[in-house]
Order: C-alpha cells, then sequence, then structure tokens
DNA sequence: TTGTAGGCGTTATCAA
DNA sequence: TTGATAACGCCTACAA
C-alpha cells in the first residue's frame, strides 16, 4: 500500500485537509473532539506529515546548519554537536554538521551557501569572520550565531567562553605558586583564520603583563604549522620542550593553548625526566578528556553547555523573538590537579 | 529581490524549467551550450535548486540517517560521523545524526521512523536487532546499513571488525610473554540491548580456551552497571581493580573491552604503585587518542574507515548497485606500545 | 535534445 | 472552529 497522505487522513476523520494539517501541528483553534479524530486517523494510516512538503509550502526548513572549523571526530567539536543536537531535535528541526578545515574551504562554504535555502539558521563555531565574509554572512537572510568566535561582529547572537578572563587566573595561579618565568605554548596560527583559541595568545601577554612579570620573564612558543596527526604534534612538541629547555634560565611555568596541545608537551617533559609539579608546573585549557587522563590542572569550558545555549539562541532567533542575551560570555573555571604546585627551589 | 526560481532562470536562459532542471542536475541529454547557457544564467540570478521542492518532486530526500549508540561526543561515534559525512557531503547528501542510548529510545525511534519518510537510507552503529525491530526495520523500506553490528541479520549490508580475531591475538599475545593467569575487564552489559563490543567478552573466552586457558586461569570482570560519567568510571574501575587483585593469585595478563574502560583501570592500578609492564601487561580495544596518551598496547580499529565503508554501501545500495561486498570484516590489528611484556617472574 | 503539463503533499489565506 | 483553494518550486513522463 502506498503511503498515506493527509488527504487519507482528512476522508477518514471526516474533516478537511486544512483541519488535520492544523490539528497535528498542535496548533491552536482545533476542538479537542476533532483533534482526537484527527489523531486516531492518523495513527490508524500510520501517517505522518512529511517534512518536504511542509518545508515547500511553509518555507520553513526545520534544518539548522553547525559549521565547526576542523574535523568533527573531536572532543570540543563533537561536544558541541551533541549539544545543539539535544535542543533543536525535540523542536523537531536536524542538526546538520558541516566543516571546513582551511579558508580556501570556509569561502567555498560561504559562497554556495546564499544560494541555497536548505536551512533556517546556522550555527557557527570557532572563527572570526573578516569584511568579506561579513557581507556574505548578511546576504543569507538567516539567524547567524557564533560560539566561541573571537569577536561578536557579524553574528546576531552568540556564546562563548571568556578566554582572557581564565588565561588571566591561570596566570595568577602560576604567580601565587612562586613561578618567576612562565611560558605560553600554543598551536600554529594560521594567517588567513583567525580561531577562537587563538586569542588565548595575546590575552596571556595582556595578563602576563599585568600580574607583574616582565618581558624577559615570559616566553612563547608557538608550532609553525598545524599538527594534523598524533605523530606530527609528537614532532611539534619536540621541538617545542627543546626550545624551553633551552632557554638560558627556562621558565617553570607553562600554561597550554589546549589540553591537547599542553598534553604533548607534558608528554615530552616528563620523557626528560622532568615531573610536574616538581620540576615545573603546566597546565592546560578545556578540561578535555585527555587533561583527566594525565591530571593535567587546567582550564575547564563545557562544549555541550555552549552548544546548549548557541542552540537556544537559534529558536529564540527562529521564533522571532530576541534571546535572552544576545551576545554571551562564561567563564571557564580553574580546575586544579596534579600538574602544578610551589615553584621548585631557587628558582 | 525574491530569490529566483527555476522559472526565472528558463526564461533568463530561454529554455524551459525542464532543461533547467536537468541541465543544473548535470543530467545526460543536455547539450554542452545549453547547459553553459542555463549555468551562466543560474549563476546571475544566485540560484540553487531548492531541496525541499527536489524533494518533493522526486521521492528522494537526499538524507541519511546515522544512528549511533551513546551520545555523539564519544571519538568511536565521532569518527563514525565523520567517515560517513566526508563521503556522503561530496555526493549532495546530508548526513543526519541521530542517537539513542537505551533499548526505550531504540524502540521510540523505530516506531516513529517508518511514520517518517525523511531519510533515504540509514546506517546503523553499535548495536543489533532482535526480532522485533527486525520486522520494523524491514518495514522501513530503505537500505539498512549496520556498522560493527554484532550480526548482519535485518542488514542489506554491513562493515565491521573482526572482534573474535582481534581477541584472539591479543590473548596470543599475552600467552607469548608468559601470562598465566588472564583477566577481562568489560563494561556493564546491558539484558535488553547487545552491543557491537559485547561479543568481544564471548571472544576473549572462546580465545584463552583455545589458547589452553583452564577456567581457573581467566577472569572475567564486568562493571555492574553503565558508567556515564568519569566520576562513576572512576569509582566502577577502582571496584574492579579491588576484585582483580583479591584474587587468591591475581592475573597478571589484562585486557579491556575498551580503550576508556581500560585506561580507567590502568590508571587504579597503578594508584597501587603497580607498573605495566613490570608487574603486570594490560591492553585495550580501539586505539582511542586515550590509548597513546598512556602508551597503552592496544588493537586498532579505525572508525572513520569504516564510516567511510558504511558510506560507501549506502551510496551502491541508493543506485540500485550491490555494494562490491554485502558484509565486510575488517581486521584490527594488535598495536604494541608501553604496557605489556613479559610476565613478572614467579608467575 | 528539448518542451509541455500534471503532480508531489503540505501550508496559508480567505471565507463561511 | 472549519473548509476551499491557491500557492510552494521542482521533477518526470510523454510528446515533439
Amino acid at each position: 500500500m502506498a503511503r498515506a497522505t493527509i488527504s487519507d487522513v482528512a476522508a477518514a476523520a471526516g474533516v478537511s485537509q486544512a483541519t488535520v494539517s492544523r490539528a497535528l501541528r498542535g496548533s491552536a483553534n482545533v476542538s479537542p473532539a476533532t483533534r482526537a479524530k484527527v489523531e486516531q486517523a492518523a495513527e490508524a494510516l500510520n501517517f505522518t506529515l512529511s517534512k518536504s512538503a511542509s518545508t515547500l509550502a511553509s518555507g520553513r526548513t526545520m534544518r539548522v546548519l553547525l559549521l565547526v572549523s576542523g574535523p568533527l571526530n573531536t572532543w570540543f567539536n563533537a561536544s558541541v554537536l551533541q549539544g545543539v543536537y539535544d535542543v533543536l531535535a525535540p523542536e523537531g528541526y536536524d542538526t546538520i554538521p558541516a566543516f571546513v578545515t582551511n579558508r580556501e574551504q570556509l569561502d567555498r562554504f560561504f559562497r554556495d551557501l546564499p544560494r541555497d535555502r536548505n536551512a533556517d539558521a546556522i550555527i557557527i563555531t570557532s572563527f572570526e569572520f573578516d569584511t568579506a565574509l561579513h557581507d556574505q554572512l548578511s546576504a543569507l537572510g538567516m539567524p547567524v550565531v557564533g560560539l566561541n568566535s573571537p569577536s561578536t561582529a557579524g553574528f546576531d547572537a552568540s556564546i562563548g567562553i571568556d578566554n582572557a578572563a581564565a588565561i588571566t587566573s591561570g596566570v595568577q595561579l602560576l604567580r601565587s605558586l612562586g613561578h618567576r618565568r612562565i611560558a605560553f605554548v600554543h598551536d600554529y596560527i594560521p594567517h588567513d583564520m583567525v580561531y577562537g583559541t587563538s586569542t588565548r595568545v595575546a590575552a596571556f601577554r595582556t595578563a602576563a603583563a599585568q600580574a607583574g612579570y616582565g618581558d624577559d620573564d615570559i616566553v612563547m612558543i608557538g608550532a609553525d604549522h598545524h599538527d594534523t596527526t598524533p605523530a606530527m604534534l609528537d614532532a611539534t612538541a619536540a621541538g617545542i620542550v627543546a626550545r624551553l629547555l633551552s632557554c638560558e634560565q627556562h621558565p617553570t611555568g607553562i600554561m597550554g593553548e589546549t589540553d591537547e596541545f599542553t598534553a604533548a608537551v607534558y608528554k615530552k617533559l616528563r620523557r626528560q625526566h622532568l615531573a610536574a609539579p616538581r620540576d615545573f608546573s603546566i597546565m592546560g585549557f578545556d578540561d578535555a578528556p585527555v587533561s583527566r587522563t594525565l591530571d593535567l590542572t587546567t582550564l575547564h569550558q563545557n562544549p555541550v553547555a555552549l552548544g546548549n545555549a548557541a542552540a537556544r539562541k537559534v529558536l529564540a532567533l527562529l521564533r522571532g523573538e530576541a534571546p535572552e542575551r544576545t551576545h554571551e560570555l562564561v567563564p571557564a573555571t580553574l580546575v586544579l590537579r596534579e600538574t602544578t604546585g610551589r615553584a621548585p627551589n631557587g628558582r
């Protein structure tokens, strides 16, 4: 038997198609009796509304795009997806993941997007837009919400963690523990794209200065390219540790841009038979699973919650309401674990 | 300006709507000249086909469902999603993730699914179907492909790793290293659902027997409930280690059902100042990131590749072709790292 | 290779 | 509260 259509249900229930549509969507202005009749008929015919037909007729696609930077199978991105999904699914929206890993893909994505009215809104994670992108963005005609983007420019709403405040608390911790010289180790920073985490580098500089560290007391060491494989990350970490330890007076307090990156550095340090917090203190950022595994002190953020919040803002925007808070900044809090402690004597 | 429709393009290009449709979909039987004209007109009008309208008219949704067990933000599930996405996206298909964590949700998912013709195919990851589900499944009328499912029953095609062979190689390793007594530690096994990884438990029993281990030489220790949070996993691991070490002659060779679970156990063991491979050997399963972090010997599988393969089978099925291999079993190979070695003396 | 025209299954507007 | 009916934007025989 062919699938039932709305008119089959209408016939079975003895009402019009319009009434079936109203009843099944839980719309107001349907008498309880009628609604019950319709629901029964639909049930009997094993009928549900076709999403495609609804979409076409209403102009609403019931889909929201989630654009993340980098692969989907990272802790952060997957968690954001989970968070977005959790609030969107009950509302009947599909979450459609998409990702870009470099500028070229990003441009292509936006070039194709406006021509493609196949989503009602878009959530953009972890990177910023320059003017060019900004223009295309506004041409989209759909709500755009940012998640952990370096700035709020171009977004109808946004949610993100307060990187600067978090980094400051981390620096303060190291200072409290007596570390005279501190370092920040970070991943490659591409010139053509601004990532959410990139702001942490600048934040460290600022925080360190404010905490009283002189220029000679802070060292910044970055990777010179993106590390896509574990083996490459490993090599990069080795290089960074080499530079770290060959400073004439090496820093004893180390902060990393992300837990993953920090973990790689930490492992290399241990391979030199240096131990934390005996010989140095090290802390990551994110509170990703790897930080638990290694008992790494870190700065906690909750990407699932961020995803939830972003999705809620999308929902509000879609309803034509203003989100409770348009641009929201949530704290990332210090999680003390085993890799930080009093600075070694004599340093 | 309102969005252009296909008839605007037709008018601009001086052809019929049908020709525009054919040209834009890359269909055959369109002269290069006409195609060029159409493409130009579409470009000028910033036009692309509406997915919803196409779907409605053609009956094809260009969407495939990916049903995973457990949250999306696990290494395995996120990687499968990535893998599926990678091959489906270029073909114009959206990947729509969905997940269920228990039997009730699973039932609900399938109860709603047939009434909801909003996907062309479905990929089901990591669990099996009993007869009841099987029936609903075939009523779906769309291709169903399995990924790491315990059996191939009910699937039009499937891909998975050979758990039994992998477990066997692990057991052989422990035997070669001289471990007289071996243990298998595993997560909770619910009674109402069969997971892909559950088969590893039985596989261990079989492999151990075949390798010559007597009943007294193998110990199986499982969790008695699912551990959803890190803290709970931690507690469970503590209980397991307690049982492990309180055996009158405790096993020195340990295999775990998954890397994550194994890592939790390993950490607890270390907290007792036991070291691998000095005091015991331990190996995980999956080659998840945590196994690298801890230098854990493990059995490698590649969920991204599994996702790729599953998606390719979907594509073939959707084209009405038979996949190159309908039911495929790929090996999971032993990765030697630092946590396995010769059994301690005198054991 | 291209055009014609009916239909895909809803939603939304307007009356009743 | 309910019913007619005209969109919604494209696909696909079928015909030319």
